[in-house]
RNA sequence: GCCCGGGUGGCGGAAUAGGUAGACGCGCAGGACUUAAAAUCCUGUUGCCUGUAAAGGCAGUAUCGGUUCGAUUCCGAUCUCGGGCACCA
């Protein structure tokens, strides 16, 4: 009976289906002192084009190790799910009139059947969906807690907005405005990328994704929801510290959340009236240096302050900057543009009076909207003086510099403009701060500035509010209403959820709006505390939210009273090991966290973190060494590499192609070498003319070379799945040497056949259950021990010694092992090639190392 | 421009508390089995040179230099590929 994959694969994969292998004991079945682990998977958003081999390569590694895992003891949690909001779902149906919900109905069942195919360990009955009403009620409820959250400052954590304290003396409207601002989801009017096309908006992160798919994206103010991140900034950067993940990942969060420490100053507009300019600057110790002010064209104050015969280029400039969006403004910024506005401020530390400007290449968003320029040490600043013709000062000079001859050509060229100098160094020309060094000048006048009144320290970050709403119908609708009276209320917990209408067009609305608004009898509703006639907000929430949260879902999938429950969370939480593609190093992954703390600072979870160890895996290229696109036509399909070689070979050959993490070209033939592999192992152990085992194999105990090769088998695969360098290739290639070894041998001890079985089997289910059937277990080889191996049997009789001259290798010889120093260098003089290269010449000493090597060096 | 990570045979990739470079697989070449092919099994496979052979020599881990008895591994400079950020003051 020749190995047949396809009748293998369906039996098994029936057989664990009918016995409920991978199903997840209940919190209340777990016997008490049992370690837990969590294997968790970047859940797949279940697209028209099915599942490809880059989901299976990661899911593999997962299921590799959640394979082990069990063998070793523990209770295993390995869900899966699928994040199914989302625009591909949504276009099809304004193409089609068929709801999202029935198309992706379908596209998640040809997932689920594919996903099963290849033989994953996963607990089915946790599956789930993130647009089922059941789990669209609970993000809903996310979000009123995240709505009716406020974050206190103090404590440095987000309270129930019950605890808020009202100033006095505010009335009804004023109470109302107040709280509203201090919400942790908000609306306000705020500038996004609206994509005319998709009738949408998208966040920062996603536009590039769009662009690239062809799709304008354009520069608008909008009314959105957002949510406040700003806040946790500080925690989501040193919580990071924490984690277990890839340190490429943390730096691109780092510089994500784009921390500065610095400080704001203010600058006295030279008017009658009290006005003031803030600025914000990491380098305060340049303040001597300041030339001039800029404001963003945006900026609240640029109307006020400008001249009148200064308006009209101003008014101009700020038209030319409104229609440019964020793109070209950071393209055609390589030649700076600004206009003056007329107005001067004066410099707090010394009196001079510095010219006020706008220009595009300071953003509003970022900081306080305004700068000072000091041309002699920053880039940007420099580029702008020289174009405008502005005053530069040298205020900071190197160390190496400072107070040496060349100082004086230092000045000069920085006048000059000849040099930029950014780094730090001594201040000099800098007043109460001069001679001293960047940090200690920067402390100094920081105080000075506090003492006078203007300026404090400050931490600025890049991170923004999210933006949290889009103008899709696919999507959780916000459960909020809108009162008769203009207020927005929301929406009794019991009114969950506020599920989509069952409708036939899915087009957008055309104002901006989201295709909800089209449905007057979804829209209006009435306000059930009071009775008033409300409407329903018609906004809905991006893809991200349901992703922020389901990892918790999966640990209490059934709950009816609560997402997940305390009790359970704190036993599964954290995830032990989540793999997923690199692509969400900022997008999902700074959600997620931001949610989970929410919800830490709630009292909803148990942790500070949801994730404590993170893998990315790398991308299948094509066969050609690209990337696969259906363009090119070099799309490897599943399916079809599971009829025609089988599940175990497709897990067996990601694993082989190369670390988890490097992007590795497809190849059919490296393929067909894992197969092959493969039906070496079946034919080593089944006789393939009666299917029964192989003659070969004996009861008697095992031969000795054999079973220490085991041992060193056992060792490098079980440390190469624990170790979490996720390296399965080397595992592999151990198991393939052991099988070469024995090849070798006209009689193998079944204990050997057994043991290897087991540890080929978290890599090759399939194959592995069958042949541990036909040796004569009963069960699945799941519920078996994970071999341990024997630390004296690693020992090796011999070694191989190297004998260099010189540190060339001259000769190699078989010792026992643990000789002495002494017979080692005798053995190498006595060499007949090392006496060939020490002739006629001195020996000035031999270094030699116990086990390994004698370098005999010579003159 | 800045930050991060890489450059090892024909290919995917092994091996770094400095000590046998190229494990394992693919491909290729030769052989066995077969009428033949496929499948399978065995042998070889970094390059160059000497040698009938056994064997030996030289070079070699992007390039150049350094430290060392000895460097793919450590240090410096350069080239190059990939990813991220990109006026963040």
């Amino acid at each position: 009976m020749k190995y047949d994959f396809t009748h293998i694969e369906k039996k098994w994969q029936k057989y664990w289906e009918d016995n409920k292998t991978f199903k997840t004991p209940d919190i209340n079945e777990i016997e008490p002192g049992r370690e837990k682990y969590y294997a968790l998977d970047m859940f797949p958003y279940p697209s028209g084009d099915g599942l490809h081999v880059g989901h299976t390569e990661g899911y593999t590694a997962t299921d590799i190790i959640a394979r082990f895992k069990r063998n070793k003891g523990y209770v295993v949690m390995h869900p899966m799910g699928w994040d199914a909001f989302g625009l591909p779902a949504e276009q099809y149906a304004v193409k089609t009139g068929i709801h999202p919900k029935i198309r992706t109905e379908e596209c998640i069942a040809q997932f689920r059947r594919q996903l099963k195919s290849v033989g994953f360990s996963i607990d089915w009955e946790r599956e789930i969906n993130t647009t089922d009403k059941d789990y669209v009620k609970w993000t809903q409820w996310m979000f009123l807690k995240i709505y009716n959250s406020f974050y206190d400052e103090k404590e440095d954590k987000a309270r129930p907005i019950e605890d808020l304290i009202i100033p006095e003396g505010l009335n009804e409207n004023e109470k109302y405005e107040y709280v509203n601002s201090k919400r942790l989801a908000y609306i306000a009017e705020v500038p996004v990328n609206w994509c005319p096309d998709l009738g949408t908006v998208l966040s920062n992160e996603e536009v590039p994704e769009q662009v690239e798919k062809g799709y304008t994206v354009v520069r608008r103010n909008m009314k959105q929801w957002n949510l406040r991140i700003t806040k946790y900034a500080e925690r989501l950067l040193n919580d990071l510290n924490e984690l277990d993940w890839p340190g490429n990942v943390k730096e691109l969060q780092k510089n994500w959340i784009g921390k500065s420490e610095g400080a704001v100053v203010k600058f006295k507009i030279k008017t009658d009236k009290e006005i003031y300019v803030e600025v914000f600057t990491t380098r305060p110790d340049t303040i001597y240096g300041v030339s001039y002010i800029i404001l963003a064209p945006e900026h609240p104050l640029v109307n006020e302050i400008t001249l009148d015969k200064n308006r009209h280029d101003v008014d101009e400039y700020i038209k030319a900057t409104e229609k440019k969006s964020d793109l070209e403004r950071a393209e055609l910024s390589k030649v700076k543009t600004g206009v003056f506005t007329g107005a001067s401020a004066i410099n707090p530390v010394n009196g001079e009076e510095l010219p006020i400007l706008i220009s595009d290449y300071v953003l509003l968003t970022y900081g306080t909207g305004a700068i000072m320029g000091v041309p002699g040490h920053d880039e940007r600043d420099n580029e702008f003086a020289r174009k405008f013709g502005l005053k530069i000062l040298p205020v900071v000079v190197p160390d190496e510099i400072y107070n040496t001859d060349n100082e004086e050509e230092f000045f000069g060229k920085i006048r000059n403009g000849e040099i930029c100098f950014s780094g730090k160094g001594i201040s000099v020309n800098s007043g109460i701060i001069n001679g001293l060094k960047s940090d200690e000048a920067i402390s100094k006048i920081i105080s000075y500035l506090e003492s006078i009144n203007y300026g404090k320290s400050s931490i600025r970050y890049k991170l923004r509010d999210w933006i949290f709403s889009r103008q899709r119908f696919w999507g959780e609708p916000f459960p909020l209403i809108h009162l008769e009276d203009g207020r927005i209320k929301s929406i009794t917990e019991s009114e969950l959820p506020v599920y989509l209408p069952e409708v036939e067009s899915y087009k957008p609305s055309g104002t901006g709006e989201s295709p909800l608004a089209n449905f007057d009898f979804w829209v209006n509703t009435i306000d059930s505390e009071t009775g008033k006639k409300a409407e329903r907000e018609t906004n809905t929430m991006p893809q991200w939210a349901g992703s922020c949260w389901y990892y918790l879902r999966y640990l209490d999938p059934k709950n009816k009273n609560t997402f997940c429950s305390l009790e359970i969370e704190k036993f599964w939480m954290p995830v032990d090991v989540y793999i997923g593609g690199v692509e969400h190093s900022v997008l999902h992954l700074i959600y997620s966290r931001f949610w989970y703390k929410l919800l830490y600072d709630l009292g909803y979870v148990n942790y500070k973190e949801p994730f404590r160890k993170l893998f990315n895996q790398g991308i299948v290229l094509g066969e050609d060494g690209v990337k696969m696109s259906k363009s090119r036509g070099n799309v490897i399909n599943p399916d079809n590499v599971i009829k025609n070689f089988g599940a175990d070979s497709m897990r067996l050959f990601e694993m082989f192609m190369g670390p988890l993490e490097a992007a590795k070209p497809w190849s059919t033939k490296g393929l067909e070498g894992l197969y092959r592999f493969l039906n070496r192992v079946w034919r080593l152990i089944i006789d393939e003319n009666t299917g029964k085992l192989n003659s070969i194999i004996s009861e008697e105990k095992p031969e000795e070379q054999i079973n220490k090769l085991l041992h060193k088998t056992i060792k490098k695969v079980t440390e190469d799945i624990e170790d979490g360098d996720m390296k399965f290739n080397t595992a592999i290639s151990y198991l393939m040497i052991f099988v070469n070894e024995l090849y070798k041998k006209d009689k193998i001890s079944r204990e050997i056949i057994e043991k290897f079985i087991l540890l080929l089997s978290p890599f090759a289910p399939h194959i592995s259950e069958e042949i541990w059937e036909r040796l004569g277990h009963r069960g699945s080889i799941q519920l078996e021990k994970w071999p341990e191996y024997n630390n004296e049997l690693l020992i090796q009789d011999f070694v191989t010694i190297v004998f260099q001259v010189n540190g060339k290798i001259r000769a190699k010889k078989e010792m026992e092992i643990d000789k002495d120093i002494k017979s080692l260098e005798d053995e190498a003089l006595n060499n007949e090639n090392v006496m060939k290269h020490i002739l006629g010449k001195q020996v000035v000493k031999i270094i030699t190392v116990k086990n390994k090597m004698v370098n005999v060096v010579v003159k």
